[in-house]
DNA sequence: CTGAAAGCGCTTACAG
DNA sequence: CTGAAAGCGCTTACAG
């Protein structure tokens, strides 16, 4: 278990930047390639990363900060990160905000001091703070989930989803239609999903009216059960996925019947929405593969390779059994 | 930006060693002590990790070996341990290990590498592979969900809470029963939930058949369906929630009117079940708080302190809608 | 291609 | 209480 550099060249009989310039692919003959090689093996020697990283000033970590663990998104899109970056020898640091702004940009300090080589950043909100956090630690950044003009932004397509649904909901008859969406200080959530909804219905002859609620299940049943009681839609869009499930217990409580007295659609495409009765329609964003992409970005960007500003995902509408024709 | 611990000595004007006995908590004069934070405050400073790691040998992170991250248990408990480590001044590193053996292994060595000062071990299954690599890393190590003799375990109460659910069924008049359990190499939840289970029912004069599904709710779907062709139990009880999930959506499909016809019941306390229809009789575990009690036990370790070999969690029975009375 | 030396930023005996 | 020196395990110019 002694194994430092020093050991291993000491064994091959090589001096140990020798043996340095071996591991990180200087110019070695071949025949004390091999010899180094063997000895490495025997040994199972691991360079110390700690010994490396005082030299390098730099990891192999990667942070990730991320407003919360317990969401189906968040959970899939770190899936999708640990796996590419494992694959690519870097190690995911997580640091979880609880949705607390003071901790993102703590937590961004806090990687710098680190030294990791590259920060993913899942927020819901984007303010001042990111930014100068972003360009005073110097170190890479990639903007997951939210565009921003002065971050590399990966994002899903919110605004075409938006359309999309719209779209669907009007194909199926709906016109009298309830929208109850989230903080429009969520951009991606709150502002571009209802652009493109809003868009899609765009001279149609439809009563729309808007309402706001929280991320929460809990949130959405009670917005949900006062909206209910004050009108009365053919359907109720919903922003994501929670709170679609908020609304249809909320109308469960009043004996409304989904789908046949009131349709309901959500955002998402949680694992739950298709095992619940009825099923959900909702619109499928592909969070693990965000995830890789996501860690395959920030590593070219670590490298100083050249990545697009904003790279945007795929959707999917997938048209169940809680949307009624009317 | 140029802070390290020599420019805090230079200008503070004292070696670099009294900056870092100040730092470490060694012996140092009143006013020396004053000029050194003064001179720490202003510049910000902040040792640099690596150096400190490399000489100690020790690091700020505690491992945590994970078999999924897209479950309610696992997040929770990471939540936990992550909020509890951060307090400590301890950095979580999370090892995702997609519920395969030779990952879990792996992790454990790959934390070894980076001198992680501790590791929590959550695995559904424990072999001697495991064993044998917390005895060669030399690294203190608490298993979390599972108890073993030869590690510390921090475990839920599975026996005694199979014990209440038995009770409770009984006492809800079943005596048709089905159990749909998991492999019982899952110790925790295959053999511990069962057998405090079927201890319950010692010495009455009921009916049950024990069946096994896997983890996913489509397995779980999948078996129900079968087994809700073979026999007509009253009631299914169900080893995890998401079982329960699964059979409620089988019976649903099969247009078995949940209590009415087949009361179900879980294990768990996933939020889910309380907003799903009917609302689902379940065992509640305390998920965050078992991981916060384990970042704090394999802090203790770390620092050599004693500890339980075993620590049993609570646990409360929600009763809900989805048990009928008989 | 290869080696000796300096240095990354810290800590830890050892003197004083 | 305080400082000078050595060393943790590696990498990187610089000679040769």
């Amino acid at each position: 278990m002694i194994k430092t550099i020093s050991d291993i060249a000491a064994i091959a009989g090589v001096a140990k930047s020798t043996v340095s310039r071996y591991l990180n692919g200087g110019s070695v003959s071949q025949a004390t390639r091999q010899r180094i090689e063997k000895v490495i093996k025997e040994h199972q020697y691991v360079p110390n990363t700690f010994a490396q990283s005082l030299k390098a000033r730099k990891t192999n970590f990667i942070g990730t900060v991320v407003p919360r663990l317990d969401s189906f998104a968040s959970s899939q899109t770190l899936m999708g990160i640990d796996e590419q970056l494992r694959e690519a020898n870097y190690q995911m640091l997580i640091s979880n905000t609880s949705q607390d702004m003071k901790r993102e940009i703590e937590a961004i300090y806090d990687f710098a001091r680190q030294k990791v080589s590259g920060i993913i950043l899942l927020a819901a909100q984007i303010h001042d703070d990111h930014l100068k956090a972003a360009e005073e630690i110097n170190i890479p950044i990639l903007l997951l989930g939210q565009e921003n003009d002065r971050l590399h932004s990966l994002i899903h397509d919110d605004y075409h989803a938006g359309y999309a649904m719209g779209k669907h909901i009007l194909e199926m008859g709906h016109r009298n239609i309830a929208y109850l969406g989230v903080t429009e200080k969520d951009i991606a959530v709150g502002v571009r999903r209802k652009e493109g909804f809003k868009k899609s219905l765009e001279g149609t002859a439809c009563s729309i009216s808007y309402y706001e609620t929280g991320f929460k299940m809990t949130d959405a049943m009670k917005t949900a059960s006062e909206l209910l009681d004050e009108i009365s839609p053919s359907i109720i869009v919903c922003a994501t996925d929670n709170i679609a499930l908020g609304v249809m217990k909320a109308a469960y409580l009043k004996e409304i019947a989904i789908p046949k007295q009131l349709s309901v659609t959500g955002f998402g495409g949680y694992d739950i929405t298709e095992i619940i009765h009825p099923t959900l329609t909702t619109i499928r964003f592909f969070y693990k593969e965000a995830g890789k992409l996501a860690a395959h970005q920030i590593i070219k960007l670590v490298q100083e390779e050249q990545i697009d500003p904003v790279t945007t995902m795929e959707f999917e509408l997938l048209m169940r059994e809680s949307v009624d024709k009317r």
